[in-house]
DNA sequence: GATGTCGACGTGG
DNA sequence: CCACGTCGACATC
């Protein structure tokens, strides 16, 4: 049995708690929010986690710390979109290039892809989207500057555009 | 100018 | 088939 598929889920803490960083052995294929349980985090058992991943382990946390800190994320781990389809990666793909403290709306974003009219779809995708944060979903508003939803809960939203754009 | 309705795109249940 | 983290156009008042 090899590991080939193996995913390895280490936990990242940072200031806002412990986020759950997930790897591929194609690179970083998920990041989820602190799901802070009363109880204890159960610590991966993970007994050999291969260098490249420690590596990428460390990209990560980095990126994420400086991101919440408001602050470039600086070198990023490979990114395993491969779970998405290409319309979701194509969406992904252009909010990776969001910068920092910028804004777009649903329509721009499928305007960006190609698919003007896909707004919908385009939310649909940043639903979809398993890495919050380092692929900047949040920084995705509805027009006219509005909120819009969020599926890994709006106050995650609220928060880390507040803390980015510093007063919107 | 302010509302209300409708159609369009992609994915998942 | 329907709903959804939507948008923009049109119709009416």
């Amino acid at each position: 049995m090899k590991n080939s598929t193996a995913t390895q889920i280490l936990p990242v803490a940072t200031p806002d708690g412990i986020f759950l960083a997930s790897y591929s052995n194609h690179g970083l294929c998920g990041l989820d929010f602190p799901k802070n349980p009363p109880g204890t985090p159960r610590k991966a058992a993970n007994r050999e986690v291969p260098g490249v991943i420690q590596q990428w382990h460390a990209a990560t946390t980095s990126a994420l710390l400086n991101v919440l800190a408001a602050k470039k994320p600086g070198p990023l781990p490979p990114l395993d979109l491969s779970a998405g389809t290409d319309f979701q990666q194509a969406v992904w793909n252009a909010l990776r290039r969001i910068p920092a403290g910028q804004t777009l709306s649903y329509g721009e974003v499928a305007k960006a892809i190609g698919r003007p009219k896909a707004v919908r779809a385009v939310g649909g995708a940043c639903g979809a989207n398993p890495i919050p944060v380092l692929i900047p979903c949040h920084r995705v508003l509805a027009a006219g500057g509005k909120i819009g939803g969020f599926s890994g809960g709006m106050d995650w939203k609220r928060k880390l555009l507040a803390r980015e754009n510093v007063g919107l």
